[in-house]
DNA sequence: CTGAGTGCGTCCAAAATCCCGACTTACTGC
DNA sequence: GCAGTAAGTCGGGATTTTGGACGCACTCAG
């Protein structure tokens, strides 16, 4: 979890992570839908392709311009966004409700559910947090 | 999501979450566990608790003393860590394996799963990034 | 050809944040 | 009395972020 933060958990990255997954895979693009700092924005793409969750193609030279694409670890990610999206509609959408959303290719909406791992079953969360081991860290 | 990272995406949040999942509710023992600096964690605890994810409990006063436990929109943070920490396991678990490990009551570690929210159907990521509809923002 | 516009950055100075070690206060246990 | 613990605060330096301007290599309209 610490490691995951370290790679994902700066400013505006899983930001930039989302707008690709929602198909803004240029950099203007982004740093218009996001109001990121064109600079920080830089940054953020750079440490995301080093981490191995970008990947950037050359889509033109001649001005040399790039596309930020999802690789596989990239697409990993998409979990933690739904479910960060989930958190903040439930707790924190004011009077305008839920927007952008992705959806199954059914037509519904996704989600993420708690299940355990062996049992499948949907561990619906105790009232109490839910019994652990602890060990070293994480 | 924009909103969601505002509260909770600030560096030591999320890991001050976590630990309170474990079990370990006091400003020390976080300092000890996830080595923030303790200014830094104060700052953080203060906006959690403000953001309403925290609780701060007096358990001793002369000296005064606090725990933090989780409210409601607390404990729904569950999947995020959950699923971050999966994210994690996968792609950046050095030789040590997946440490500190959730368990549900049943004995099996807990997972999160994406699923479509009207059929259910545990969806699989599809190659490419499943179909969305944008929208203004998020 | 000129001038405007676009795309992807970089540069810089200011502001905000973060980090570290030391310090404080009020206990408890030896 | 002395060490230790707990929950911070304080001062200051180090690091990041921010926003605006700038550069460059095109393309397109006139």
């Amino acid at each position: 979890m610490a490691r995951s933060l370290e790679v994902v958990g700066e400013k505006w990255a899983l930001l930039a992570v989302r707008e690709v997954f929602l198909g803004n895979r240029r950099f203007d693009e982004m740093v218009r839908r996001i109001g990121a700092p064109r600079d920080t924005l830089a940054a953020r793409l750079r440490t995301l392709v080093e981490a191995g969750i970008f990947e950037r193609r050359q889509y033109s030279d001649h001005p040399a311009r790039f596309e930020y694409f999802l690789t596989d670890a990239g697409k990993d990610l998409y979990p933690v966004i739904v479910t960060l999206r989930q958190w903040g509609d439930r707790h924190l959408s004011e009077q305008d409700g839920p927007p952008a959303v992705f959806k199954h290719t059914c037509g519904h909406p996704l989600m993420t559910r708690l299940v355990c791992e062996s049992c499948g079953e949907p561990a619906s969360l105790p009232s109490r947090p839910p019994t652990f081991t602890r060990q070293p860290a994480s």
